[in-house]
DNA sequence: TTTCTAACA
DNA sequence: TGTTAGGA
């Protein structure tokens, strides 16, 4: 059985949690389009494991003094998941408190090699242009 | 009690 | 970004 498929669905606390974000800045990130929760009847955010990779991949580009405009940028160039289907689950850790201990450390290896190594890259190019600049 | 939007500091 | 008001 395959019974290992993540479509769990968190509430903007749980979110917090997972990412280290504050409801704030995840509502502020939304707002400003960089990721769309699905929402409840009563109007409530609810993250899918891809939010919730999409927030931590909007932290790890925050925390490296880019702007919003250019986080939404690079997320935009790089279409990741967010299709509702994962092919590939053992891709990812899913044991609650191994993806807590990772988060802690290294949350780049939460990603396919593929995408990370494209990031990586991007994110090198763009820091170094603006060193230039 | 938790979350939501809007808006001000 | 923090925080508060006022409602669902």
């Amino acid at each position: 059985m395959v019974s290992t498929s993540p479509n769990t669905r968190y509430t903007i606390s749980a979110a917090q949690k997972r990412t280290g974000l504050t409801g704030r800045q995840i509502r502020y990130y939304e707002s400003q389009g960089l990721l769309t929760p699905e929402r409840t009847q009563g109007n409530q955010r609810r993250f899918s494991d891809s939010d919730i990779l999409q927030l931590l991949r909007i932290k790890e580009l925050m925390e490296k003094n880019l702007d919003i405009q250019t986080v939404k940028q690079l997320l935009l160039e790089n279409p990741e998941s967010e299709s509702g289907d994962r092919s590939g689950p053992s891709a990812f850790p899913r044991t609650g408190e191994n993806i807590q201990d990772v988060l802690g450390h290294r949350l780049s290896s939460l990603y396919p090699v593929s995408n990370r190594v494209e990031l990586l890259s991007l994110l090198d190019s763009i820091v170094v242009k603006k060193a230039q600049e």
